[in-house]
Parts: C-alpha cells; structure tokens; sequence
DNA sequence: TATGAATGAGGCTTCATTCAT
DNA sequence: AATGAATGAAGCCTCATTCAT
C-alpha cells in the first residue's frame, strides 16, 4: 500500500516537475522576446535561457509557434478574467467599470501587451496553430454576449448612445489597442508623463461613446460653432 | 550645342527613366506586401513584379529594409499633407476638422495603414534605416507646434478638456492606430458593417475629450450612481 | 520446498512474459513498416504500438536496427524452411519442387518480403548489426549444399542445363526478388492480373535454366533466323 | 551589330556554364552515393564535391529529392534509348534482341542501376517529386505499345508463349531487376565469376516464356518423370 | 549599367539513445 | 524492471547581399 502511494505520488510529482519546466521555457521566451525582439529570439536562445536541451523544448511544444500562442493565450485569460470582473461590477451599478477594468488591465503591463498584438501579427496565418489562434479568438469573442447585454442595458438607461452594441466596446478595443502601442512609439515616447496621458486615454474610454457626444461628423463644424457661443 | 543639349536631355531622360523604375519597384514591393503578406516577399518576388533584374533593385536601394522604409515615408507624407489641411480647416473654425481628416485619411485605405503599422514593427531597431526611421517620426511630429498651438485655442475656447495638449492628439493616433487593425481583427472581422462602425469611431476621434466628457476614473462610480439615480 | 519450486516457477513465469513482450515489439514495428513505410517508423511510436515504455523497447534490444534485423531473420527462417522441405521433396522425385516452394513462399506475402528487401538496403553497412545481417547471410547460404547436390543430380539426369549449380538457384533468388519488386511497383501496378501473372513467372523460374532452352546469347540471331524459316 | 552579337553568345555562354555545372552536382551527387550510400550523403557533401556553395544547389534544383531524381530519369532514358534499339532489331527479324538488350544495358553498370532501384524506393510517397516520378513510370510504360505489338508478333509466329504479352516483358523486368541485386547482395557476393552468371541469367531472360517452356507449376513432377526417361 | 548566379550563415525540427527515478 | 523526459548532433532549406560579366 506504501508502495502505491509512492508511486502515485512520485507521477504526480513527475508532472509537476514537468509542468514547471514547461513555465520555465515560456517565461524565458517572454523575456527574450521582451529584451531582444521578436526575431532574434531562436528556439536555441530559449533552450539556454531556460537551461535546458534545445529537444527537450520540443517535449513541450510541437513547434517553435506554439510557445508564442501559448504566451499569447495565457495573456488573454488574464485580460479575460479581469474583463469578467468588470463586467460583473459593471451590471452592480458602476456603469463604467467594465470599461475601466479593461483598459487598466491592458495597460498594466503594456510591454506585454504590445509584444501580444506583435506575435499575434506574426502568427496570422501560421498553419500551425491556427486552431490555437482560434481559440484565442473564441476567447475573445466569448465576453460578446455579456458585453452586449451589459451596454443594451446601458443605452436603455439612456447612458450610453443607441448604436450597436458592439460598437461601443469595439471602439474601447479599438482605443486600447492603439494606446498600448502609444506607449512605445518612437515618434512619441520622448514624452514622459505617459502615466497620466494613459489615464486620460482610460478616461476617454470609459466615457467614449456616452449619450449626447456622439454626433454625425458632417455636422461638426455647426455643432462646434454653436458651442462656441 | 546641339550635342550638348541632347546630351544634357540624354541625361535628364536618364534620370527620369531611373525615377520611374524606382516607382516600379515601391509599387511592386507594395503590391506584393499586400497581397502576399510580409514575410512572404523577398527582394527576389519584389524585382520579378517590377520586371528588372534582382541586382538594379541594390541600385536604387541599399537594403531591402530601405524599401520597406521609403513606403513608410510615402504613407506618412500623404497623412501629414491631409492632416495639415485639416489642420488649416480647423483653425479656421470648424474646430472637428483636424481629427475628422486625420481619422479620414488613415481609414482611407486601412489596408495600407495597417501594413505600413506592421512595417514600422519589423524595421524598430533595424540599424540600417535607422536614420530614415527618425525621418519618420520628425514627419510625424512635424505637425505638433501647430496641433498645439490649435488645441490650444479650442481648450482656451472651452471646446476641449483643459490638459496637456498632446493628451488629445496622442488619443487620437491611438484611436486611429486601434481602429485600423479593428478593420482586420480576426476576432471581429466577422462583422459586416464595418463602415458604419468606422464612422462611429471617427465620431468618437472627433468628439474625444471635448469639455464634460472627460472625468477621473476614480470619480466615476459616483457619476454613475448619480446618473442611475 | 515450495516456495523453491514458486521462486523457480516465477522466474520461468517472467522469462514468458519477457519473450512475449519481445514478440510484440516485434509484431509491433512490423505492423508500422508495412503501414506507415519505413521512414516513418520511430521507436517512440513501436514503443506505443506495442503498449509499452520506449525505455523497455532498449532492454530488448540494443539499438533500433537490431529490431529491424530481426524481422529479417524471422523472416528469412520462414523462407529457408520452406525451401528446405521443397529440396527434400525435389530430392523424392519431383524436380521442380524445390524452386516452387522458393517462389510461393517468397510471394505468398509479397508485402512482406518486399520490406525485408528495403530492410536489408538500409541496413547494409550498419556497423551494429553487421553480425547479425552476417547470420542473415549465413542462413541464406545455408541450403546451398543440398541445393549443389540436388541441382547437380538434375544436370546428370539431363533435366538441367551444365552451368556451375548455383547458376541455376541464383537466377531463381534472382527472379523472385524481382517478382516481388513488381507486385508494388508503381510502373507497372495498374495491372489487375497480378495473380496470374506470378503463377506465370513462378512457372518461367521453375522451368528457367532447364535444358535446351538455354542458349549462348550470341547464337540467338541464328536460331531465330532458322526458326523462323 | 556586334554588340548584339556579343551580347547573345554570352547569354549563350552563360547558360552553357550553368548548364555544366548543373552535371558537376548530378555527377558530384552520383558519385557520393555510389562511394558512401545513399543515407550518409548531405546536400552539403554534393556541394562540396561539386566545388561550390551549398545555396547553389538549390539554384539548380528545388530540393534534395530533385536531385535524386533527376538521376534517376537520366538513367531511365539511357535505358529506354538502348531498349528501343533492341526493339527495332526484334522487329528486324532477331526475336531476341530487345530481351537482351534490356537486360545488357541494366547489366551494363549493375551499380548504377541498383543505384535507381533503391533511389526509387527512398523517393516513392516524397510529395516533392511526385510529378516527376510519374514522368519516370509514364516512360516506362512509353515502350509498352511496342514492346506489346512485338511479343504479339512472336507469339503469332510460335516463338513465345501464348499468354498476355505484358507477362513476358515483366518477368524481363523482374529478372533484370533481381539480377542487379544479386550483384551485389552480401550472401552471394563471394562468388567470382559474376559476368558469366550474368551471360546465364541473361540467356534465360532472353528465352524465358518461349514456347513449350512455360508448364502449369503443378504438372510440374510429371513433367519432369518423363523428361527423366 | 543591368544582371542573376553564387554564397553561407542561421533557423527549425527530428529522433535514436541515455539514464535517473 | 520499466519508464519517458532530456539530449544534441545533424539535416534541409531560405534569402539578403555581393560581384563578375
């Protein structure tokens, strides 16, 4: 009986060490691809971070392509499950909490972020791992039907402006996207209170699209001028 | 001076002939960029589409990079010239008209926007076109003193929120840089109504972080409870 | 006493279970040869075929050729067999016996004598197994006294032409390979009639070398010429 | 006019160079596979044989496989010349010729086509070179019309065995085929006199099937008792 | 001046074998 | 005794760039 249970325990044991060993190359990966760029970053380069075989990488993944979806999927559940808590304060009573808890999330580690949106470039069309791409997709798309439940229920109450539902929450995707590559443009990185820029912009964001801002562009100059006075 | 008129219209043919087989070979790397994808084209691909020899492509370009570059200068220079316009528009009274055009002209053809965006991502830290990748960004901030001094006046006119005035232009290059790779998410681009969905952005790019709008985060759940009650 | 006689039991017990483990290796990587062709045969995937640890797979032999070489060898002891009862029973009389039973145990699986064939192309200047492909040969030469003795009484009885006795076996080993070669062969296998066609050459290799049907190559002109007139 | 001139020869020339040095990597190839077997030879030992740079290679032929293959159609196409030659003397009144022409070509450097034989084997199911593959077969079967109306005349005229004519060429087929392996197969091999054995084989390929030779196998034993008298 | 053949560094992947548990 | 994770040598192929003609 001892027996068994050792034996039982030293599997699992077995596969924790494995498991591990497997967080192991995906954490060097990330930090090559942080440190060095996406392409100069081997498979070789991997295996020696993690010091480990170069084979023993391929016990892991079947291709090199699978490591990249592998960090860009475990991103998204983070962005995934902080979404969902969002949307669950949102529907108490915050109405711009979803929001909020999105941008924040996005924006936390933006250099995480940023590197995500380049691999997930690099990974188009790759035929290896388009079903994981597909996966990364569904992931995405799977908060649609509380998101558009939640904003049907903001325009009913009048604080959000009566379009499409997901018009609003593809324009926060659409922004956050945009800021997190902000954050590392050379052309604008000179700047140094990023901070409180990114707090702008997530205030942009919480708020874009709310009742009476919208407005149909061609009519802007009029509106403008009326304001004026 | 015959001959040295036909020689000196000999050489400015010459020149012109050089010129148009430099468009060629832009026009055939774009093309090819586009419809193949990036990492699918190679200087040889590039040279057989503009019909001319592999070698003549080093004539006019030292690396393959600097060609990548030169699409990135075309493209920048096309927003820079609209966004001027729009610029002079906007001082003249119609206070939207600077964003409007900036939104327009980048979702013109988001196609090439996105490409040109994923160009840039490969080329960061290229060493050669390091220099004309610096030529790009002063392109793009060639526009701020009078982005700025513009802002300015509408926040001095209360149109617009009272921050920095690169606050509001950076928001909308982030919107506008989310909303083009929007266009082609495949985790959206199931959606059919994408023009009306990019004119809701533009409205929202255009509208962004006018006077009202803009709170801080932090106050908003007590916006919000107001606003429910 | 007993529990002698139950140490000595298990340990037959395990020498079983051993051999038998053995013969599903072996049945094992026989079925993915014939199945997946065999470059596409790994150990891992015998190891899995067989239900057992690719580890276990090394207790039984020494390296991966040597399991290869011992489909070989069974083989080739089925074959040698059967041609040893076709000599006996060419001994008793019927003088095409033998060469029979050679060419219907060769093409009664030609599928597998066929593997063995590429078996033995592959494996030809393994140093490991350079022992055991000498037994393989060694095997195969075994017969060849009782083929001498056999086919020198049929050259005195006047059945065989008066070559040197090997002649006449080589040419059938000769023969028969080839017979095997075009059941699979893509040039050639649209033919249906495979069957008969190898009862047709099974019956050429019987006859083949008898005498008055043999002669000098050069001659041929001649004897056509006379025959034809 | 004379630059012209110029100019077309040294395209001229040029095409004969590459041209050459395309034969220098088939020859380089040829003979690396012939000295040290077909697994042990890398595309980057027949570049170096050859005397230049690896990528080189891929200039001439698309894969490694390509290669291999087009030493295999080489040699296909001496074959079929020489085969067709021997036809045309059949049809000339030599019944045997195109038997023996056959098989002296394949016998003619034994190493060589046992070369082809195994290249097959490796080469059948590459994706790559499937097409060419099938060229190979389709000139095999290319002789069969002629091959076809020759034995059907034989067969009119009593010298060969009336079965369909495709039985007689494919045991010609078989035979040649084991003959060249029993050059060279390492249990037989010990043997010396193998250009004799040859002359034998190949005077039985040249009158296999021929009439009164071919028995139904099992009539075989009663055959052979009266032929004992 | 235009050409395109030649180059070779460098990337990804496979798999027989070993060995600690 | 059985396991299977780890290893790393070795192979194929790509493509930006050079340079002789």
């Amino acid at each position: 009986m001892n027996s068994k249970t050792s034996s039982a325990e030293r599997i699992r044991e077995k596969k924790k060490v494995f498991l591990l060993r497997e967080q192991k190359i995906i954490d060097a990966a990330l930090a090559l691809f942080l440190s060095d760029g996406i392409d100069r970053v081997t498979v070789s380069s991997i295996a020696a971070k993690a010091g480990i075989g170069k084979g023993t990488v391929y016990k892991h993944f079947l291709t090199k392509n699978e490591i990249l979806v592998r960090i860009m999927l475990d991103y998204e559940e983070s962005i995934t499950q902080r979404l969902a808590e969002g949307i669950a304060k949102s529907e108490a009573g915050e109405s711009g909490a979803a929001a909020k808890a999105y941008f924040e999330s996005r924006l936390a580690r933006p250099e995480l972020d940023r590197l995500v949106q380049h691999l997930e470039i690099r990974l188009i069309d790759a035929p290896d791992v388009a079903d994981q791409l597909e996966q990364l997709h569904t992931m995405r798309r799977s908060n649609e039907d509380s998101l558009n439940s939640m904003i049907t229920r903001l325009i009913d109450r009048g604080v959000l402006e009566d379009v499409p539902p997901h018009y609003h929450y593809l324009s926060c995707w659409a922004l956050a996207q945009g800021a997190v590559e902000l954050c590392f443009s050379r052309s604008w990185n000179y700047r140094l209170d990023s901070e409180e820029l990114m707090k702008f912009i997530t205030g942009v964001g919480v708020t874009m699209g709310n009742r009476g801002q919208y407005r149909d562009p061609k009519t802007i100059a009029d509106h403008t001028a009326s304001g004026k006075k």
